[in-house]
DNA sequence: ATATATTATGACACCGGTGTCATAATCAAA
DNA sequence: TTTGATTATGACACCGGTGTCATAATATAT
């Protein structure tokens, strides 16, 4: 034999039919049970595999999601942000479990990406993963919209389009950050991320903590506030320009943990400590969060059920049945850093 | 326009054959200039993308790779250890620059992958990454060796076959570990990891410490070694043990940076000061490696470069051109905990 | 002016499956 | 016994491209 054996070669050494040995992989209750039991022996000792092309191209669907990740291209090119990598590890378990395959792929934000998976067939819809900036993307979706093609977004808001988004309520999860500092008698508090709307998630953490802060009748100082993407390396220098600045506080939000992390690096190098001087909450809970020093306190992300949640709700897109955004509650892990 | 265009649509508003349509579009010199020009603009109207499905199946190749993760069954389901999530990021990269889709897949070792891939036409050939334990694999290569399957894997050496592995120089680097303890005037040293070989990666870390040891005549006294696999609690765990059995050592190397965390936490737990009392040093250098307290010294394992390499290999494999296992230079990089 | 090479294009088979329709064989119902 | 239903199978078009071969149109050489 040489080269891949077809169903043709499977149904010759069977002694039927090319059509009768496709029915039969497959199963079809319209074979005799000889016959299928024939065929499939004879396929597995062939190793024969159904060609996915062939089988795609005829059915017009390809048990395959696409999954492009947007990353902040301020950011350091080597170091994917571990948030991702962790979404990337769940949501490849959940389409595993779904019996989908998983096309990975790095895009950035201005590309051209927008028809390259679903229009040229490789994937039956798509999945999209970034940070904070969509502003590029809303010309995108409305092509995608007007081409139909099936896809979510982890986090991203799309204009009359409620059944797209997966996000976590970071609204509320920066109410927790506030209520916590509030409850460990934490008033003077001060916020790094990004408290411009440029970064819907940032933004959202930023005003679900300054309204609880208000609702308890504290006003978050503008001057403590810094902007920071999400690197450990802008967490720590704009720390470090608060504290340059002479900014003084006890209690620090910090929109992500890598953030938080370079914030309690600044801390420590101006010899304030974490926690007793200042305490530290971050966002996200990645898998770093638990080893630094001191541990930080986080509101947690929680992955494995969003990258599930992204999954589904992608599959139900695609099969045409009813969905709704959804939102997924934070949980306030309290570590040493608070 | 009702569904996705085809050639056949471009071909009608150009005026010319579908055959023309096709040539044009993979810009063909067979095609005349204005031609050319004509049917690129419509196919960008009509936001025509090839259909990859048709024409891969037409040229019996998919412009895809697959990455087989293979995970310590052991270990815990839901955290994916994050010296593979950094390489699957780096093959990640590594395959977009290489013009080649990625498909990434979780697989257990015992479950009847081989031949899934490549035989089904999916992908053009495989990427293998897993920690360890590749006895299960022994017969599967076989297979996919008969098959003529394209593969690479990381870490395992495949029996006369030696164009199919890239490794880092686990050897070398178990060498590098014992040399830094020695320079350190630390001679009481301990092993934690899997010295037995079922482990070939952590064996070869085990040997190259060993022997470096030996070379300087220290005698790596067998007490002085735990089991443990790539986790944070089993390295945990491994150090309780040592430490209730009441071993002494001044040195530690652990097998893994997971371990190293782990075995950190059993020794500060038991008051025992590090680096003071024990140095520390792990292996791989993951992300989290640098944030733990103390900072970890380790043997890093640039995983850039060994995405780079596992793809670049596999290309030349599938292209038929020669290749040889790439060994990697692993280096020391010094930090807080030696 | 004729033969030959070059350029541009169309027709058509083909990749390896899947879905539809037709048909032969077996069996139950009238 | 004849008719209708059921079961098992084969023939064949089709998915949407790509590659080969044939051919028409034009340019170049003799």
């Amino acid at each position: 034999m040489k080269g891949k054996a077809t169903s043709f070669d499977i149904a010759h050494y069977a002694g039927v039919s090319q059509s009768t040995v496709s029915r039969a992989l497959r199963n079809s209750p319209l074979v005799n049970e000889q016959t299928r039991k024939r065929v499939h022996d004879i396929a597995k000792k062939l190793n024969y595999k159904v060609d996915k092309n062939a089988s795609n191209l005829r059915t017009q669907q390809s048990s395959t999601l696409a999954l492009l990740l947007f990353e902040d291209p301020t950011s350091d090119e080597s170091q994917i942000n571990p948030f991702f990598l962790s979404m990337l590890g769940s949501i490849t378990r959940a389409c595993a479990k779904e019996g989908y395959d998983l096309l990975v792929s790095f895009q950035s934000a201005s590309a051209d990406w927008q028809a390259d998976y679903e229009d040229s067939h490789r994937a039956d819809g798509i999945i999209l993963l970034g940070y904070g900036d969509y502003i590029d993307f809303q010309p995108k979706f409305k092509t995608l919209l007007e081409q139909n093609t099936k896809f979510v977004c982890w986090g991203a808001t799309v204009d009359n389009r409620p059944d797209l988004t997966v996000c976590c309520d970071n609204y509320g999860g920066g109410k927790q950050a506030a209520a916590h500092f509030i409850a460990h008698n934490r008033h003077d508090c001060a916020f790094i991320g990004d408290a411009s709307d440029h970064s819907p998630e940032f933004f959202a953490r930023f005003q679900g903590f300054k309204n609880e802060l208000k609702a308890n009748n504290i006003i978050l100082n503008e001057r403590k506030m810094a902007n920071a993407i999400s690197t450990e390396e802008s967490g720590y220098h704009a720390t470090r320009s608060l504290i340059a600045n002479n900014i003084k506080f006890n209690a620090l939000f910090a929109a992500s943990d890598l953030i938080a992390i370079g914030a309690i690096r600044a801390l420590k190098e101006a010899k304030i400590n974490v926690p007793k001087d200042v305490a530290v909450v971050g966002f996200d809970n990645i898998a770093i969060a638990s080893f630094v020093n001191p541990p930080l306190t986080t509101i947690e992300q929680n992955t494995t059920v969003a990258g599930q949640m992204l999954v589904e709700n992608l599959l139900k897109l695609i099969r045409g049945e009813d969905v709704l955004s959804t939102l997924l509650p934070p949980v306030l892990i309290a570590r040493g850093s608070s």
